[in-house]
DNA sequence: CCCTCGATCAC
DNA sequence: CCTCATATCGAGGG
C-alpha cells in the first residue's frame, strides 16, 4: 500500500470547553467539571478542567476536595457533568468530521481519526490545508477548539495531536520521526502507562530513542508477544492499524458508589437494579442483546473484583440481567467473608445485534 | 476454542 | 480522598 495520511483530532479540555460555550461569562476563569459520587456533598473527582484551572494543578482524576483547596485564592466554578450537553456537541462535530475522510473512527467522545489519504492526494501540503479547514469548521460551527495531528499512521497522528495543545496543529512525517522521538519520554507512546513505564525503567529505558535500541526479542520476552511487538514498532514510528469505523460497542457498563459501605445484599440490591435498568436502556437504544453479564465490585480498599456468567441464549430482558447480578452478588459476598463493598457495577458483554428474528422457542411453537 | 478473571490503559 | 466507561490482553482452566 502507498503511504497513508491520517488525521487525529482531539477536542480541547472538552467538557469544560462545552461549559464555556453555554456560560460565556465564565471564560478566562477556572472551571472544574466534576463527577460527584453522591457520598457526601463534596465527594468525587475532577473529570476535566479548563487551562485556567490547570495552572493551579487542577486536572482530571484528582479529588474534588483537593481541587477546592488548590483554588481557594481565586474565583473558580465547580460544575457537575452534563453529559447530554457534551454528547450533543460531540455528535454534531463527529458527523461533520465523518464527511471529510475516506474512513472515520470515533475513539471517544472527544477524539477521532480520519484517513484522508485520497482526499489529500497523498500530499502532506494538501493534508495540512485539510487539517486547517477541519479546525476552522469546528470552531465556526461549534465554537470548539481542537488539537490536530497529521501523520502517516494513527500512532504518529495521535502523538502529533498530543504534542501541541490546546488549539494545536502538528504535521509529522516519517522523515521527522527520529528527531521527534529524541529524548521524548516513553510514556508519550499510547499504551505506555504507569506499569509499562516502570517495567521499561527497570531496563533503563526512559526515552523513545532508547527504546528503539532494544531488540524485539528482549521486548517480547518482557512484555509478551503482542505488547512487545507493538513497542518495537512504535519506537520506530510504525503502525499499520487501519482507521476503522466502529459501528457498535462490544460491551456496556454502569457503575456507581453506595451511599454507605455495606456487605448486606439487601442494602445493595436497589442500586444494582437501578444500574441494570440504566444499562438495559442503553442496550435497547443500541438495538442489541448480550450473552454475558458481569458484576463489578469495588471494596473499601479500592480493590476491583469481577464475576460473570454466560447465558444460555442472548438476552435483552431486565429480569434475566437483574437475576444474574443478584446471584453473583450474593455468591461473591458469601465467598469473601471480609469484603466490605464501596461501589458496584454491571457490565454486559458478548453484545450482538438484535436480529428481527423470533427466538427458537417461539419459532417451534408457531 | 470458549469461558472467567484480573490487569492495564486512558478517559 | 479515591468516578466512570470501553477495549484489550494474558493466564489459567476446561
Amino acid at each position: 500500500m502507498t503511504q497513508r495520511i491520517i488525521i487525529h483530532a482531539d477536542l480541547d479540555y472538552f467538557y469544560a470547553q462545552c461549559e464555556e460555550i453555554v456560560r460565556p461569562e465564565l471564560r478566562g476563569k477556572p472551571i472544574v467539571v466534576c463527577v460527584y459520587s453522591g457520598r457526601t456533598a463534596e465527594s468525587g473527582v475532577v473529570s476535566t478542567s479548563n487551562y485556567e484551572a490547570r495552572e493551579y494543578g487542577v486536572k482530571a482524576g484528582i479529588p474534588i476536595a483537593y481541587a477546592k483547596k488548590m483554588l481557594t485564592s481565586v474565583q473558580a466554578t465547580f460544575l457537575p457533568m452534563n453529559m447530554t450537553l457534551y454528547e450533543g456537541v460531540s455528535s454534531r462535530i463527529m458527523n461533520m468530521l465523518r464527511t471529510y475522510g475516506d474512513s472515520f473512527e470515533r475513539v471517544s467522545i472527544d477524539e477521532a481519526y480520519l484517513d484522508i489519504s485520497n482526499l489529500a492526494e497523498r500530499n502532506f501540503d494538501k493534508a495540512k490545508g485539510i487539517a486547517i479547514q477541519v479546525k476552522q469548521e469546528i470552531l465556526q460551527k461549534e465554537q470548539v477548539t481542537c488539537s490536530v495531528g497529521v501523520a502517516p499512521n494513527k500512532l504518529l497522528a495521535k502523538m502529533a495531536s498530543d504534542y501541541k495543545k490546546p488549539n494545536g496543529l502538528t504535521i509529522l512525517q516519517q522523515g521527522d520521526v527520529t528527531k521527534f522521538f529524541e529524548r521524548l519520554p516513553v510514556n508519550r507512546i499510547p499504551g505506555v502507562g504507569k506499569k509499562v513505564d516502570e517495567k521499561l525503567n527497570e531496563i533503563h529505558v526512559r526515552t523513545i530513542d532508547e527504546l528503539a535500541r532494544v531488540g524485539p526479542v528482549c521486548l517480547i520476552d518482557k512484555f509478551g508477544k503482542n505488547l512487545g511487538n507493538y513497542l518495537f514498532q512504535a519506537s520506530r514510528g510504525e503502525d499499520n492499524d487501519p482507521v476503522k469505523d466502529k459501528e457498535q460497542p462490544t460491551q456496556l457498563s454502569r457503575i456507581a458508589t453506595l451511599k454507605q459501605n455495606s456487605r448486606d445484599p439487601q442494602e445493595i440490591l436497589p442500586l444494582l437494579n437501578k444500574l441494570a435498568r440504566s444499562v438495559l436502556e442503553k442496550l435497547n437504544e443500541e438495538k442489541m442483546e448480550c450473552k454475558s453479564v458481569s458484576l463489578i465490585v469495588i471494596l473499601t480498599d479500592l480493590s476491583i473484583h469481577t464475576k460473570s456468567v454466560t447465558l444460555e441464549s442472548p438476552t435483552k430482558e431486565f429480569e434475566t440481567i437483574a437475576e444474574s447480578t443478584n446471584t453473583l452478588l450474593e455468591r461473591f459476598i458469601e465467598s469473601v467473608p471480609n469484603a466490605v463493598i464501596r461501589r458496584v457495577g454491571i457490565r454486559l458483554s458478548g453484545l450482538q445485534r438484535r436480529t428481527g428474528q423470533t427466538d427458537i422457542v417461539t419459532f417451534l411453537q408457531a
